[in-house]
DNA sequence: TGTACATCAGTGAACGCGCGTTCACTGATGTAC
DNA sequence: TGTACATCAGTGAACGCGCGTTCACTGATGTAC
């Protein structure tokens, strides 16, 4: 029960913390979307910042499931090539909250305490090794285009979400997705 | 003397904004940082929000100024090229408070107002056709080239920030400059 | 040029509000015999 | 299996604090004659 419920907040921090950021995420609402009140919160985790690390590790450790999940099945280049597609459309600019938390809340990570940021930086780490395995090179050019795509993924996405313009949102992931078919194949 | 206050809020809110994003950028502490006590500010400005969207304006036009002035001595092609090296440097990475607003604070603002974020829109737009409008080749494939150059910057700045460490964002500036050049050229 | 008055920038205390966090309490869960 | 007790998750009121904003007041600036 009490496991289950902490799941629940973890479910719902990772969620908002990709809506809202980190700073508009609070206790309270928190607690309120796992259908909890507020008091609760310190049994399970020692404070914000505590829970903000937990969470972005969940975050990136449900999207490596899939991702391996993917890779398992459809094999390792198939399965980058549709991470890459799903990354730069048009959805994941207009849905922070199930997408990247990198694009989502990154910019704020670098204000934020050294257990925030670890967490973080071991998911950016770990995302850019998958990244490298799903290329057809080898070798240092291979982390050296993993590190661009990655690079270039979240600049497109962060840049359309700044647009509010579909129009030119668009623009920007096309010539997005331009230059990560001609680094992926 | 008031105008001159002015100036000195915008300029310590562009300052601060960088450094800490809107959020955290508190109007106590920006009228301290120019030098004035909290009351005077809604002499000056309607409200927070209103201040965010007119230092938005006036970094980005800061910028623009910079880069035209640049532009008119040594050319446009120069101007880029300076430009792209400044932007993917490691003083970039750790001084967020005289860089780009974008990669500062461009993910918060997807969640502010109207007025902000038309605000960041025309600045983004402007920044895109300077950019244009420094590259060798001509048509579409101008437009293109500065929206895939703009994303990369934006996303190397971002993601190198994230990691903390030196070495790694290192490597995420080089693999940006290595295809800003060719871009570029 | 000098005087009288209106305007308005700036001060600092105060406002209500939402934040992260604490705490006394309730009641359910789990352990010991 | 049943009873007694300890543990601990969850509640909701309360804490101090910093936020954006307001306001009565002061004093400097600028205009009118």
């Amino acid at each position: 029960m009490a496991a289950d419920h902490r799941r629940k907040i973890l479910s719902a921090a990772s969620t908002m913390l990709r809506e809202r950021g980190i700073e508009r995420a609070s206790v309270v609402d928190l607690m309120q979307a796992a259908g909890l009140t507020h008091g609760g919160f310190y049994r399970h985790f020692d404070s914000k910042e505590a829970l903000v690390a937990e969470a972005t590790t969940a975050t990136f450790k449900a999207l490596f499931e899939r991702l391996e999940g993917r890779a398992a099945r459809e094999g390792q280049q198939a399965a980058l090539n549709k991470y890459v597609a799903e990354y730069l459309s048009q959805r994941h600019v207009e849905k922070p909250e199930i997408g990247c938390p990198i694009a989502a809340y990154g910019a704020e990570v670098a204000r934020e305490s050294a257990v925030v940021r670890a967490a973080f930086r071991d998911g950016v780490d770990h995302l850019l090794k998958w990244i490298s395995g799903g290329l057809a090179c080898r070798g240092e050019e291979r982390d050296e285009k993993a590190n661009e795509l990655l690079t270039l993924m979240v600049g497109a996405i962060v840049t359309a979400r700044t647009m509010g313009d579909r129009t030119r949102s668009r623009e920007i992931l096309a010539c997005a997705r331009r230059r990560a078919e001609s680094l992926a194949r």
